[in-house]
DNA sequence: GTCCATTCTCAATACATTCTCAATATAGAA
DNA sequence: TTCTATATTGAGAATGTATTGAGAATGGAC
């Protein structure tokens, strides 16, 4: 899951970066609203965090116009601890939730995987299909209640696709949620961990859990 | 453990805080209501010791308040002596259990702990897990009916993994439960605490009480 | 307060797994 | 067949984790 960063403060940004890259995520950092605006319209994000109060054009700037443009991607806002007002305002223009600073990490983690599930329209941290179970919170792959040791990039391909079930994910679409703005799109990385899921998931390829539509991606087995 | 004391009295806040780190735990301190509600809404605790009497805003209205935003965090109150009604209103208020001024040491810890232990789903002062078993009161772990003799960070490691026992515990989640506030999480006191649990609980190697799971964090072996 | 013993912290190094990349093989469509 | 997309493989690079030891901090005894 690639999340967007908007904050000016560098010692916070710096730090946020860490902490969700620890926590598995891919992220791109913007230290401006100028910046940000121009990434969250760029590229597509599973979730932004956004600064209120940034120099120039500042967070409710930067959601206005990003919505003004129909962008749908959740949207997470920071307000400083003296400024919780701001609140009320940032979800107006558009915000799904909010945070105010200083906030403790865990807290923070814990909205951000809300507000991705939320979206995704997956209401329950669990997601079933057929015989395929994921929890999301465990981070716990399961085929027939089996339970499978994934890697951070096995667990992570799995999970877009899951989240995805009805609709065919490309190889671009998966990079680019899986990786960061500067990731070599021609890479063939996709592949390869298609290839160790389903050796790891089905060795005897008689479940076929990941199928491919050639010329256009991938997509979970619906008749299982 | 991560516990917050909002009390004005500055003289007994800080013997509190001298107490309760004393015995182990992290504290957050605040002097006065409004920042105790502050942080008793911006962070987790374990517990929060909260004074009925304080200037501005109370202890009943911190109390009120963070309910009111479904803070689900036990909460003691302090009141005087010769305030004992008070108890019956901060009860209705939110609060979990109260203590009247001026109390033995002994008789917070052992209310603390109490609060603490019913909080995490853990009637039982005991946490046992396969072989394994942790006496949160005597602080004494076993293995096969055999103590181990942990110094205060391993326990505090241990306890915290044996009380989430079902999930991945990353190092971060780790870290801010055992340090307060400002603790670099950088750092590597995790690892070392992890490297120290097994190299004194299963020096051979044979029996592998907490498993890694690489990226993610940390488990109580749950197949033991 | 001073001393001593234990424990904690930090950083350096060693180790292990996972990821990336590129080369090669296979399969599907025209 | 021939072209293109996908699959597979393995080796080296990159990353995350384990281990170690020495110095700092802490707590208890005197």
């Amino acid at each position: 899951m690639r999340i967007l960063i908007a904050e000016d403060d560098s010692r916070l940004l710096t730090q946020l970066d860490a902490l969700l890259r620890q926590n598995g995520y891919s992220v791109d950092l913007a230290d401006n609203g100028e910046h940000g605006l121009f990434l969250i319209k760029e590229y597509t994000y599973d979730l932004a965090i956004i600064d209120i109060g940034m120099p120039k054009i500042d967070g409710f700037e930067v959601i206005r116009q990003a919505r003004k443009e129909n962008i749908a991607c959740p949207i997470l806002i920071l307000t400083a601890r003296d400024r919780w007002q701001e609140k009320v305002e940032g979800l107006d223009a558009g915000a799904d939730d909010y945070l105010t600073k200083p906030f403790h990490n865990e807290e923070l983690l814990a909205r951000a995987k809300a507000l991705i599930r939320r979206a995704s329209g997956q209401a329950n941290p669990i997601i079933q299909f057929g015989p395929i179970s994921l929890n999301t919170v465990s981070e716990e792959l399961c085929i027939n209640d089996k339970p499978y040791d994934l890697t951070a990039y096995e667990y992570k391909v799995m999970e877009y696709l899951m989240m995805n079930p009805q609709k065919v994910v490309s190889k671009t679409e998966l990079t680019e949620h899986i990786y960061d703005q500067d990731f070599d799109l021609d890479s063939n990385v996709i592949e390869v961990f298609i290839g160790r899921l389903r050796k790891k998931l089905d060795p005897e390829g008689s479940l076929k859990p990941i199928e491919t539509l050639r010329g256009r991606g991938y997509r979970i087995n619906r008749s299982l």
